[in-house]
DNA sequence: GTTAGGG
DNA sequence: CCCTAAC
């Protein structure tokens, strides 16, 4: 992008009347090398520059268009299209008045959203930001419903911008829009995040209704988006006319008139605010800790079960009671779920790498898998009932019906992306199974996988064959309950009808099991 | 990669 | 359900 912003600069002799301050920027236009620093920190040393550039940059912006043949404007179409939000962000950055403004929003939002740190320069930071969300426009235009040649846009652009010539309403006219001059105030700072594309809005919503996916680039391109949408939302509508006449008096003027919107947004966006920081930002909280206790008490336990130890649990219950808490707002259907646990997970168990938009591949054997469907959420709950308690679960499960129950069992993952509780067998994955050992025999649980668990990425041969050998537990169980015996002992063997445990015994009979277990029956 | 078996 | 040895 800034290496489009540079050709652009270079292409336009205009600037030199308006800027020789830029003359430092633009001495090196061609290397495109250029460094974002350099660029930004021009911005930093001198505010007032920062305004002057803007208004240089609307300025060619527009006689650009005008001057440019039109292969030239095909050529620059792109760098244009671009321009726009790129204004905005000049805009958004202005240190003075609104930016600042916009500042403290932002980082507040930041904090809360991402526990992103600005700490240092935080209008580098942001610059950066910005930057990055050009990104994601840029990107996200090509597929967009784009409303350039979207004429009443226009039109009611002119409309605000009063006396401001054709050429910039022209530039403006990507990010304009739809005909908003039928929306009511509100719906255009909506629909406004979409600054310079439309289709941008979607991406927007998409993050804050199913944040679920945003393990992604959740901290880069989305969340500076998302942020910095609005904003230069409210930036565009209110921004424009000043910024294009060249007022000598933008900042005060503009602060006034920005901070209205803001605050009258602060409301619709304060909502987002309250969520619950991302999945991926408690994982990473709590996972190193845990893990590296988890290695500790390894080591720790056995040797001593002393004081140290206990200190170190509390610690660990500490963080995960903080990721437990908010998830539990999560469960609460405050905040969105993560259903893409792979991502999450793997993000941040390779957690010092860059965090990028791409899958990672388990890295262990079959029993990963499952991440693929993998639900963070279900964990919590076994969590909260006692391991034990499983066993008369599935008793429930088979008074109930049995349909519901053994498609889409969730996952439960640990954070070491480990299952880490019972998935519990349904009657009908154990029937599955039996007929799955009655076709194949005992012993070939992969072809049983294949054959009866093709769908259900949990169910492991391992877990089959760990499940016909608790089966056939239970048979014998059932043998000896049958024997005489009061029943009651043995009931929490059977929460599985008895013709299922006479199927076992049947088969049991006719595939004999390994060793032990067929010797005791 | 699959299976058996212990934990 | 996990882990590992053995195949």
């Amino acid at each position: 992008m800034l290496k489009q912003v540079m050709e652009d600069e270079s292409a336009i002799p205009i600037l030199e009347d308006e800027a020789i301050q830029f003359e430092c920027l633009l001495v090196e236009p061609q290397d495109d090398h250029v460094s974002m620093d350099a660029f930004l920190c021009f911005h930093r040393n001198s505010p007032e520059k920062c305004m002057e550039m803007e208004d240089v940059h609307c300025k060619f912006g527009g006689d650009n268009f005008v001057a440019d043949t039109e292969q030239e404007h095909l050529l620059h179409q792109e760098v244009l299209d671009i321009k726009p939000s790129e204004i905005e962000a000049e805009k958004l950055l202005a240190p003075n008045g609104p930016s600042s403004i916009c500042e403290d929003y932002l980082l507040d939002v930041e904090f809360g959203e991402s526990g992103l740190k600005l700490d240092h320069d935080s209008s580098v930071e942001l610059q950066n930001l910005v930057s990055e969300s050009h990104n994601q426009v840029d990107s996200a235009g090509d597929n967009g419903t784009s409303q350039k040649s979207d004429s009443s846009g226009t039109t009611v652009l002119n409309k605000f911008q009063g006396d401001v010539d054709m050429n910039n309403s022209e530039s403006h006219d990507n990010f304009s829009g739809t005909a908003d001059s039928e929306m009511s105030s509100d719906e255009r700072l909506f629909k406004y995040p979409t600054f310079t594309v439309e289709n941008m809005e979607e991406d927007v919503s998409v993050v804050f209704s199913e944040r679920n996916s945003e393990s992604m680039n959740f901290t880069h391109g989305l969340t500076s988006g998302e942020v910095l949408c609005p904003l230069t939302a409210k930036q565009e509508t209110e921004h424009i006319p000043v910024d294009q006449n060249k007022n000598e008096e933008p900042l005060g003027k503009d602060a006034s008139l920005l901070k209205n919107p803001i605050e009258a947004s602060i409301g619709s966006y304060a909502e987002k605010r309250l969520r619950k920081p991302p999945q991926r930002f408690i994982d990473e909280l709590s996972e190193p800790k845990s893990r590296s206790f988890h290695k500790r008490r390894e080591v720790a336990t056995p040797s001593s079960k002393g004081k140290f130890p206990r200190i170190r649990s509390h610690k660990q219950c500490d963080v995960q009671s903080r990721a437990e808490t908010l998830s539990s707002e999560e469960s609460a259907g405050k905040a969105i779920q993560v259903p893409f646990g792979p991502l999450v997970q793997k993000e941040s168990r390779t957690s010092h790498a860059p965090i990028v938009a791409k899958v990672l591949q388990p890295h262990k054997k079959s029993a990963l898998k499952p991440h693929k469907h993998a639900v963070l959420q279900p964990h919590k709950r076994a969590a909260l009932k006692p391991h034990k308690q499983a066993v008369s679960q599935p008793h429930k499960e088979a008074s109930m019906a049995e349909s519901e129950k053994d498609d889409d069992a969730e996952v439960k993952l640990g954070e070491d992306g480990r299952r880490k509780h019972h998935i519990l067998w349904t009657v009908s994955e154990v029937k599955k199974l039996i007929d799955g050992v009655s076709q194949y025999g005992v012993g070939r649980w992969s072809c049983i996988k294949k054959d009866l668990f093709p769908s259900s990425a949990h169910r492991t041969p391992v877990d089959l064959k760990d499940k016909w050998r608790n089966l056939l537990k239970a048979s014998c169980a059932l043998r000896e309950s049958n024997k005489g015996e009061d029943k009651k002992r043995n009931l929490a063997w059977r929460p599985l009808p008895k013709s299922i445990l006479r199927r076992v015994t049947e088969l049991a009979t006719i595939h004999p099991y390994p060793r032990d277990l067929r010797s005791k029956r």
